[in-house]
DNA sequence: TTGATATCATTTGCATACGAATGAATTTTT
DNA sequence: AAAAATTCATTCGTATGCAAATGATATCAA
């Protein structure tokens, strides 16, 4: 069998027995890029049952229901946003009453974030909302499967 | 045993009985906020890898690379951006000479999107990178982790 | 054919997200 | 204490990401 008469399936595989990866690099097999839909995904579940709070506004006011009053930047740190981010997300929580500002009185550097009573109300009322959403994004999952994704999730975060 | 007997641990056991759900939600725990810190630490690797392009920027190049000359529209189907977001990738990996526009000669909505040799070199180019990339995000989990996550992922995606 | 729909692209507006630079205040070091 | 380093917050610039509105073109249906 000569060389003109190798089909062109067997020349591909000529090639990546020569050039390991070179050619079969696939985009949508890449964790980022399944990573970034499924994030996707979520946000857009997010937002069907939770249209007038976006998912970091959401976080801001959940994690301060936990920890009460913090600093601007603690905050951050326990939400994962880093300080110009969180600047954002406190003014416009801020600017429809969900939480007030205040100067600490000894280290004059920060601002203290603390939910409104409105705001309390609002965190508290959306909490059920917010389990159906993370029931839903991990719907297509067995009870079995999601445990063992949420824990493997967690090492990558 | 008398009711203020009671110690603060068994009280909150008590609270729980009655009321399963309501004060334990926690953030931390929560598909969607696990997934977007996964992906802000990808991100994060990324770039720490390429650091003239974004995520999406190379998403465009590499799915131009697997299948040529396409709308704009179908690019971001292809690569699940809609398409505000991918006029203004596409815009600037214009700007940089890394694509190529031209007007569909028959449909005349449809404008069409292609590598120029710069940016065919350049996706070549940081294909190798893009596999550490992969592996440096992967790297907290097994082999046989790995299979699972992904396979799990693609689910959610 | 024409009238209703659908598709492609663009634009606007809003909300993350983050690097980098800046200024104010605090803490550490010397 | 004075100098150096750190921390907190703000601002600027750039880049997604998406909903909604718009205009141009194509397709479908009556």
């Amino acid at each position: 069998m000569g060389l003109a008469a190798v089909s062109e399936e067997n020349l591909l595989k000529l090639v990546e027995v020569e050039e390991p990866d070179e050619n079969d690099y696939h985009l949508q097999e890449q964790v980022g890029f399944i990573l970034r839909k499924a994030h996707q995904r979520h946000v857009s579940i997010f937002a069907a049952h939770i249209a007038d709070l976006t998912p970091p506004q959401f976080a801001a006011l959940a994690k301060l229901r936990d920890v009460g009053e913090t600093s601007q930047n603690q905050l951050g740190t326990l939400i994962a946003m880093d300080a110009a981010t969180v600047k954002g997300v406190i003014d416009r929580l801020k600017a429809r009453g969900l939480v007030e500002l205040s100067k600490h009185e000894v280290d004059k550097r920060r601002l203290l974030v603390n939910l409104t009573a409105q705001g309390r109300d609002a965190i508290e009322r959306l909490i059920p909302l917010a389990r159906d959403i993370t029931e839903e994004t991990l719907a297509p999952l067995s009870q079995k499967e999601v445990a063992t994704f949420m824990k493997l999730l967690a090492k990558l975060a």
